[in-house]
RNA sequence: CGGGGCGUAGCGCAGACCGGUAGCGCACCGCGUUUGGGACGCGGGGGUCGGCGGUUCAAGUCCGCCCGCCCCGACCA
């Protein structure tokens, strides 16, 4: 490819609003350009990484028995009310009416897709297993797209489905794609660990995330180094510290002027955070078949510790939560600062604007341990010491509610677990029947039963894994491709002044010879001066750079440079395609060593 | 959805407080010089100043509403 012709250009400077290095370097180097929040278009060197990218998926997906089909991106919102997807699912699902006034969906995944064609077509067990695979364009309106191409709104991804008569089934296709994903990361050039992971609105049994762990993350994950427990925060557990057992004293009313919060509290009181009772107040939508209730969530913890709300979700089985105002809190008789459960009556009702909300309590399963807490007097300017679980007040829930936080001990080992950023490179899940039941995908096994479908779903999305290659391997010049996924291989540089023929011919002519020897080469042949060229070369990456010029071939040769090594050396004229091809093969041979088998960590 | 910031040429920015002919650098086009790390000279093109409404003799500038983009939070297969 001739520079000349190519359709992108290089940019001095990054738009203002990019902020992290992958997008402003992408955008710089002309990969890609910003349409609206969270859309993009991939130019020419973008896509051509993409493909690669892609190839690398289909190549790894092929060897575990993979098979490539392509589903739609729009869909009949009836598969979605099957799952009831539709119903538990709000803003985040683009919806929209076709001319003939029927709902359709944006596809945001293909679940459904997938379980229609299984029940349409899977009768038998001698149809299973299956594997089937996609590489396709999905829409999710995402509140806040943010840092280029981590976090967007449209975005392709590879997502694979694998379909069994049985679990060992799923199990091995788990695990199968458990280590195709590490070897698509590893020739993708990004190290990722696997970790355990919330199955959110996928529903499902087991689900594992792979993280590439940089601090632009939006992830936090605690990670063990004594034995290598690795969650992310969302469901990492944590071994808490049982307290020591006091017997139950009297209730007894302090006075607490302007002390609303723990900190105020503990300071006020001269006592530990950990001695007090902290009040957090949600308001959860959980669903009931096609009709969604609203709860009022009173969640208490030690004042030490800080809620997370996925656990409260799960524990709540709820689909949304949102923290409550106060009037709600005010209308089931609690006051915000002074909250506790002591003295509000179980079947409480609060009020939402006009709409009655009942009350449910969930207190985390330290706290019935937990002896002689000070909680809040439910009176402004007061608080209570010495209340006790069971005592003085119950929960409908008790269950682990609390945030893992840097520091806290391993729940496997007991060692110290430290928190670190990731992004989401890709997923594995365990749907189990999640789908099949609702939308009955079931097949007539040996023994002539009807049995659901076991089915898992797994994906990995190709524009912010090729995000996080770029954050991953450039420096202060520009991006520096591993040779796996570089749009091409080679940047050909011809440094012809005016009036010297000859370095142009030279250029041309190996410009033929490495295209005929079938190298990948971005040719710079426009009339522009050294310093541009070279700033060009390194700001787009290629992994290898050669210098057609009047010194070089002075010297015998071309100029050959590694874009991640500064040593340059002359290439002999008649050697230059071998020995370009032979430097090819070894960076592709660095890369190859990387792969790894991982043990696959339950 | 809450908090904050910003919208002026493709990109980066000034002009706005204090209303009076829309500017600078880079990029782009032409000619010439130059060619090993973002060259130089001369000439040139490109703007509904995010949109709508208001105030005014006069609005990029003042007022109101709306839209878009970015950041923090909430949210997130």
């Amino acid at each position: 490819m001739r520079l000349s012709k190519l359709f992108s250009q290089t940019l001095r400077e990054a738009p203002a609003e990019a902020e992290i290095s992958s997008h402003q370097l992408l955008v710089r180097a002309g990969f890609i350009r910003q349409l609206a929040a969270g859309i993009f278009s991939y130019l020419p060197l973008a896509k051509r990484a993409l493909t690669k990218i892609e190839n690398i998926m289909r190549d790894e997906m092929n060897a575990i028995g993979g098979q490539e089909i392509t589903m739609p991106v729009v869909h009949p919102a009836e598969l979605w009310q099957e799952s009831e997807r539709w119903y538990a699912i709000g803003s985040e699902m683009g919806r929209f009416k076709d001319k003939n006034n029927r709902d359709m969906v944006l596809a945001m995944t293909h679940e459904e897709v997938v379980a229609d064609l299984v029940r349409r077509d899977v009768h038998s067990y001698r149809q299973l297993p299956r594997l089937i695979y996609h590489i396709q364009t999905k829409w999710r309106d995402d509140p806040r797209p943010r840092a280029g191409l981590i976090r967007v709104r449209e975005f392709t991804m590879k997502d694979s489905y694998s379909l069994d008569a049985d679990w060992d089934g799923l199990d091995k296709q788990y695990r199968a794609h458990y280590q195709a994903y590490f070897n698509i990361f590893h020739l993708c050039g990004v190290e990722v660990i696997a970790v355990k992971s919330d199955v959110g609105m996928m529903g499902g049994k087991l689900a594992h995330e792979y993280m590439y762990l940089t601090p632009i993350g939006e992830d936090t994950l605690l990670l063990c180094d004594a034995c290598g427990y690795a969650a992310n925060r969302q469901i990492a557990r944590f071994q808490k510290t049982a307290p020591v057992s006091e017997q139950p004293l009297q209730l007894e009313k302090v006075a607490t002027p302007e002390t609303k919060t723990i900190a105020a509290l503990a300071d006020f009181l001269q006592i530990p955070q950990s001695k007090t009772a902290k009040a957090v107040f949600m308001v959860a939508k959980i669903s009931e078949g096609q009709d969604t209730a609203q709860k009022l969530v009173f969640a208490i913890l030690r004042g030490d510790m800080e809620l997370n709300e996925t656990k409260l979700a799960n524990a709540l089985v709820a689909n949304e939560l949102r923290p409550a105002h106060d009037e709600e809190i005010i209308s089931v008789g609690a006051v915000p600062g002074y909250a506790s459960p002591v003295g509000i009556p179980g079947d409480a009702v609060g009020r939402s604007e006009q709409t009655p909300l009942p009350l449910v309590v969930v207190v985390d399963d330290l706290i019935p341990q937990s002896p002689n807490l000070v909680a809040g007097a439910n009176e402004d300017g007061f608080h209570l010491r010495n209340v006790n679980y069971g005592r003085d007040y119950q929960a409908q829930i008790v269950a682990d509610i609390a945030a893992a936080q840097d520091g806290d001990s391993c729940p496997d080992c007991g060692g110290v677990l430290h928190t670190q950023r990731g992004v989401e490179v890709g997923n594995i899940f365990k749907l189990g029947t999640r789908f099949a039941e609702p939308m009955g995908c079931t097949y007539t096994d040996k023994d002539g039963v009807e049995r659901p479908v076991i089915m898992g779903s797994y994906g990995i999305g190709s524009g912010r894994l090729l995000a996080c290659i770029a954050e991953e391997h450039h420096d202060e010049h520009g991006l520096i491709w591993p040779v796996t996924v570089a749009p091409y291989h080679v940047h050909l540089v011809a440094l012809a002044g005016k009036g010297s023929d000859q370095v142009q011919q030279e250029a041309e002519s190996i410009y033929a010879e490495l295209e005929a020897a079938g190298l990948e080469v971005l040719y710079d042949d426009r009339e522009e001066s050294p310093g541009v060229k070279f700033n060009d070369a390194d700001l787009i990456g290629l992994p290898v750079r050669l210098t057609v010029s009047g010194r070089a071939l002075e010297q015998g040769g071309v100029e050959f440079k590694r874009r991640d090594q500064a040593d340059k050396r002359i290439l002999p004229r008649a050697e230059i395609v071998q020995q370009v091809k032979a430097e090819i093969a070894s960076l592709m041979k660095e890369i190859q060593e990387k792969l790894v088998e991982v043990s696959f960590a339950d």
